[in-house]
DNA sequence: CCAACATAGGTGATGCGTCAACTATTCCGA
DNA sequence: TCGGAATAGTTGACGCATCACCTATGTTGG
């Protein structure tokens, strides 16, 4: 009944499952050397300081950087005591809170962006042929539309089998 | 001087990252709601049902597995609480441990697997043509190589800048 | 023989992620 | 206008990962 993996499959996998793990680990260790910052608190200054006015309510964050509520909600706690966000409220709706990009916070993802990318650059993309990233595109695609046809994250998967 | 990412090699870095994110949340999902694993735990007792005695040195099973030796104490001592797995002492090395495999850890990854692989299965290579596979571990082990050549995972990495 | 060192492994603190439950507002319909 | 439902966001408990440090045992050179 199950369909197991062939060996190239299983070959494939494990390499993928090994480089992941390695990769990600690095360009944390990396940037966290660097800077002090986690994967984490880059990805939401990156998406604050895509904002024209470095604000956002904490729910719009969440919903682009799909992180869930309560997970942002805690990384956000963290990253108020570090003194790289605050919080405004907001005006319109009182439930509603702003975060709100620091001096410090903008200062902190300036100097640690250029050596991010360079890791990314050096670990990755040096690595890869043109092909390649064409490649890695493709398959990230794929498996991303794979991934949009079982229920999304919120309740369970309800049994694939 | 950074050499930053162009149009094509962000829009396959954020893609990847995102896949990368979703996948592997929506496999440990999968897994803790039909076997009540999750992928730490699955991997531990796959490297245990591994072994021709169902059994290893802490040591030996930390490095098989990539993991810090902290991060295995640490994870053994839960997987213990639920009777997954026990300890036994080593006759030849009084500092030494041996990690067991229970009939109640045995039975659970018997019972996890099928549906585990059907969803790797499910999720990733139905979704890839074979070449896809070909260039996921052409990649793999490219980037793998990348990691070769930096400090491994000990001591920091020094600065790449 | 024994002091120094290496090795096997565990511990506690802290950050991160998820789940379930909670509070405070706002919205909406009778 | 009032009561229930939806929405915005937080909280607490717990599992997981890393770091720095600790203990106990083994090994080795003088």
């Amino acid at each position: 009944m199950t369909r197991w993996l062939d060996d190239r499959e299983q070959a494939a996998w494990r390499g993928y499952l090994r480089m992941q793990a390695r990769l990600q680990a690095e360009l944390h260790r990396r940037l966290q050397a660097e800077s002090g910052l986690s994967i984490a608190d880059f990805d939401v200054l990156v998406a604050l300081t895509d904002r024209p006015d470095e604000r956002v309510r904490v729910l719009e964050l969440a919903s682009s950087l799909e992180w869930e509520k309560s997970r942002l909600s805690h990384h956000l706690a963290r990253m108020q005591r570090r003194g790289l966000i605050t919080r405004e409220e907001c005006d319109d709706d009182g439930r509603g809170n702003f975060v709100v990009l620091t001096d410090a916070g903008r200062s902190a993802i300036e100097r640690a962006a250029p050596g991010h990318v360079e890791s990314v650059r050096e670990l990755v993309f040096d690595a890869l042929t043109d092909e390649d990233v064409d490649a890695l595109a493709r398959i990230s695609t794929a498996v991303g539309a794979r991934l949009d046809g079982t229920r999304p994250g919120g309740t369970r998967p309800g049994a694939t089998r």
